[in-house]
DNA sequence: CCACTAACGCAACGATCAGTGCGATAATTT
DNA sequence: AAATTATCGCACTGATCGTTGCGTTAGTGG
């Protein structure tokens, strides 16, 4: 980790493995089953050696782990309407959106079943933007959110849907979410 | 699946059988890694024979729906406090305590990674206990709540903490999240 | 108690996976 | 441009997985 002994070099070849290796993870994921979903086929579907992968992510848990995080971190733009409910039903919309895809969710799938922190890496930046909208209206003088509990009712319908019910949550649905949810706050 | 010219046997071996993979694959799922549950690794620890897997479950997939079915089916009993504030509290704080269990967080977690049906292998059971709650409010002559947004708003952020954040929820954070779905209704 | 057969154990096989040593390629620095 | 070295490809090997055919055990109904 810290070992700069060995310097990290993410020149031309080593990104375009990358993203090759991280692109047939997705397809082979959206594809075939999660089982098939080894080192070996992964190289073979990237064309990359499998002693590639074996020597830069070791298993596929950690694989799945690199995958999730960069599949969902940076990938939405933090809305600025001008007040707290455009700002949140705008985004969470684009979170629906984005959660409702197949592809998207079967990736999702695969990092909470690599372990416990590939859950986390589905929602780590989700919870950066919230907290960066949530900021923003601080910074206009409105109410002083909490992150978490904003999470747990916004972000936890939309994720429970789409991982434990057959059909997810549209992005309408996640509209009327903050309406609710911020009607709530007025009256406690 | 209406195949009658095969009859099923459930008698006393293949119940000790199914009994034995069960609890193999949660021993694994708590000490080794996701990946180590293969159907060999799952018949070594249970002391059967890895063609036995093979023939009945097929997959690893297969087996964790069965496992997460028959480990989240039936566990909890339906409270009958008198009041639907005091039924949902009781059941959702159960919910909670068995969510918190690294162990159950295991199983949740493969039978996720295995596919769809995996997550709602976990969720059936809970879909029917809360339908069972409600029911018996409109009995006394209650309101009439809607199963689907009564376990988006209380299991939704139940999961979603055990699942996508570090740590899962108390609980006590689950009876005051009763109390804030309850009061939302009363204000529409 | 006997016949029937679903379910299991056993042995063997090909296929695939996981890992290693070594040489080649290309990114980075001087 | 040349030297350095992180990164990748290749060939090879042992281990493990997935599957099949066949015999045995033990539930189930007559």
């Amino acid at each position: 980790m810290a070992d700069s002994s060995t310097q990290v070099r993410p020149g031309g070849r080593s990104a375009k493995v990358r993203a090759a290796v991280h692109r047939a993870v997705a397809e082979l994921l959206a594809e075939e089953e999660a089982e098939a979903l080894t080192l070996p086929a992964v190289a073979a579907r990237a064309g990359v050696h499998p002693t590639t992968l074996y020597r830069r992510w070791g298993s596929t848990a950690q694989l799945l782990n690199d995958v999730a995080t960069s599949r969902f971190t940076g990938d939405l733009v933090v809305p600025d309407s001008g007040s707290l409910a455009g700002d949140l039903q705008r985004w969470l919309a684009d979170v629906a959106t984005d959660v409702a895809d197949p592809d998207t969710l079967a990736i999702m799938r695969a990092a909470i079943g690599s372990g416990p922190a590939g859950g986390c890496a589905c929602t780590e930046d989700r919870h950066r933007q919230l907290g960066a909208i949530i900021r923003r209206e601080q910074d206009r003088g409105g109410a002083a959110l909490d992150v978490e509990s904003a999470a747990d009712f916004l972000l936890g319908p939309l994720y429970y849907r789409a991982i434990f019910t057959p059909e997810p949550a549209s992005p309408d649905w996640a509209r009327t979410l903050v309406s609710t949810y911020l009607a709530t706050l007025r009256t406690p």
